[in-house]
DNA sequence: GAGGACAGGATTGTCGACGATCTCGGGTGG
DNA sequence: CCACCCGAGATCGTCGACAATCCTGTCCTC
């Protein structure tokens, strides 16, 4: 047994194919609903037909693109709905990690906690949103691993994958930052009190106002067009 | 969005071969940590090694078996740890889905809910194990169908996979009915009463007993010899 | 002109074979 | 006697080709 944990769901493989065509996905090199033509994808990426199959197969599974028996794969459009269902599992979830966290804290643990709660506020004080957007990432997967929970860990990265881009809008939207900085804030302070029910308390009241910010940023910003 | 909700990850396929291998994995037919050669796989289900492969790579994200690079696929051991993980994050993502069906639930879900709970008490009664484990299922499945929360259900269908045969002994494990009836009947009151508070409470209180009665069982049913 | 059948093209699903990588055993030198 | 090297065996990863399936546009019939 390793030392980390075995958060990685043994599927080895050559790690090439998969990443980089999650990493396009994720990163809105295609869009939604586009069709995902094996052919293409394997001269894209210089690869048999047989191992972007097996690529798509794991993004499947991961809900990043959709499979149709005979009819190939398509990236998955992710409804406002479907957002908010995942912003509620994350917010049992994470409650859950944050709970654990507040109760397994070392103080080494805790001195990285303060040191993103001070970066977050020093990032909205200048009006760095990309950073801040960063270290909101960072906070929610420290507090992950301090939990120690591999399953609810491996369980949120896929689903976070899902709405990458989602987040960020939301990161990068006016005025969002005024309140999340303070809910990150809580956390961090529950965390660090050693406050399990705090800490699930504030977890789930700062995805709670995610879940409610998620129509707002959805109207703000115009959809590209998703006919059919 | 649709009536029923996109609980199939689409990922089509032939469902032929994953699904022989994944019933012949939870029904136990392999031991823990046995390997799984594809070749061996591809002449006892008359399918080619690629389809096999494609199986074992969709059985690994789901957390059935463990894929090491190099060294081909085995069963993958759910150790007593793993189990708890799976059951509190069970305990989480359950509880919000009870809330949510409180919320949610129609005049014919509740008569669904109270039916089972009456056929629980009939078979607690009766003796019959077997009926109420299955009834323990249905309860819980019936819960995340009321509860509308398609995400969640996708991620609890995946972890139950991984710890079916432990749930089954926990279940037949002497004197467990009797503690946890009464913990279904609460669920089911709290539901039929509509107050999500109370549900998620009575699902959250539910499967911490399962997770302080997992170390029980494991104790009297003797492990399996699970060297190297 | 509308509806249905049919052929054409495109895409996925499946197959057998080749090459790459790893493990295990025997042999050799210190 | 132990450590190291190396070849054999086994298994996985990759490849190109064939067959099955599905969608699209066209043609025929009413």
């Amino acid at each position: 047994m390793t030392a980390a944990g075995p958060d990685e769901t043994g599927r080895g493989r050559s790690p090439r194919v998969v990443d980089a065509i999650r990493d396009a996905v994720t990163g809105g090199e295609f869009a939604p609903n586009q069709r995902m033509v094996e052919a293409e994808l394997s001269e894209r990426y210089g690869v048999n037909r047989a191992s972007v199959r097996d690529a798509l197969l794991e993004l499947a599974s991961e809900g990043l693109v959709e499979r149709i028996p005979n009819r190939g794969a398509r990236v998955r459009e992710v409804s406002l709905a479907e957002a908010v269902e995942i912003t509620e599992v994350r917010m049992a979830l994470e409650g859950l990690c944050a709970a654990k966290a507040a109760e397994r804290a070392t103080e080494e643990d805790r001195v990285a906690l303060r040191g993103i709660a001070a970066s977050m506020r020093d990032a909205v004080a200048a009006g760095d949103m990309f950073g801040y957007s960063d270290l909101n990432k960072r906070l929610h997967e420290l507090v992950m691993t301090i939990s120690g929970q591999a399953t609810a860990r491996t369980v949120l990265a896929r689903l976070r994958g899902q709405n990458v881009r989602r987040q960020f809008r939301l990161a990068m939207h006016p005025g969002r930052p005024a309140v999340s900085l303070p809910e990150h804030l809580a956390i961090v302070d529950a965390v660090c009190a050693a406050d399990p029910v705090a800490a699930e308390a504030a977890m789930r009241a700062h995805l709670r106002s995610v879940v409610d910010a998620l129509p707002e940023v959805e109207k703000s910003h115009p959809r590209r067009f998703d006919a059919l």
